[in-house]
DNA sequence: CAGTATCCACTGAGATACTG
DNA sequence: CAGTATCTCAGTGGATACTG
């Protein structure tokens, strides 16, 4: 497998309108319910929540924990591996500011 | 401008089928001429590696350097913020392969 | 050689309504 | 509360043919 396909790969995990605000969300081991999650980010819809929960949930980055209790209760927060990615995502912030500095001022 | 909308940005000059398999073909500074680069990549189509170049271009990842001649001839580079991006893909990969030792050998 | 120009299929994502 | 189930539409990317 080439770098540029394992990059893709990772990058993978990163696509979806949503999962980095989903993610920015949970850094720092907060645990969040369903509800609060859609409080948190006005314009999801609750399908798009689920949706890409569910995927970052089988990718290993999200741990979701359901609580077997009437209304139903589920709370959401990332797994090791998902808090391991904050570096990667400010080194990737670093290099976009390159860009400004660089003299292309956003177009 | 919240973090996970600057890094959504970020993402953004990365997506698209071929951007990053251009970009690993032109790292270390290589000058590739367009026909080089069909070679390359064999899987691409005329249209994409345009349309993919001409977005890296205008994001100031990629220079494009024409030569008045006949038949034409039209080399790509990276830029130096193009390069620059090379330890971020690092940082990505070194992330994306903590998944497999973390017990999710590729599902 | 280094592109444009079309047409087409597929997917991602939004809106809406319903449920255990 | 925390989801599923549909429907729909726009955007991406592929195949093919043409051109300065």
């Amino acid at each position: 497998m080439s770098a540029a396909q394992r990059v893709e790969q990772a990058l993978g995990y990163l696509e979806g309108r949503w999962k980095l605000v989903i993610l920015f969300q949970l850094f720092g081991g907060k645990v969040l319910r369903f509800s609060e999650l859609e409080r948190a980010i006005p314009a999801i819809s609750q399908k798009m929540l689920t949706q890409q929960l569910r995927q970052m949930e089988q990718d290993g980055m999200v741990r979701r924990i359901v609580y077997p209790e009437v209304p139903p209760r589920v709370e959401y927060c990332l797994t090791d591996w998902g808090q391991a990615l904050c570096p990667t995502l400010d080194s990737l912030l670093t290099w976009a500011e390159g860009r400004d500095l660089a003299a292309k001022p956003s177009e």
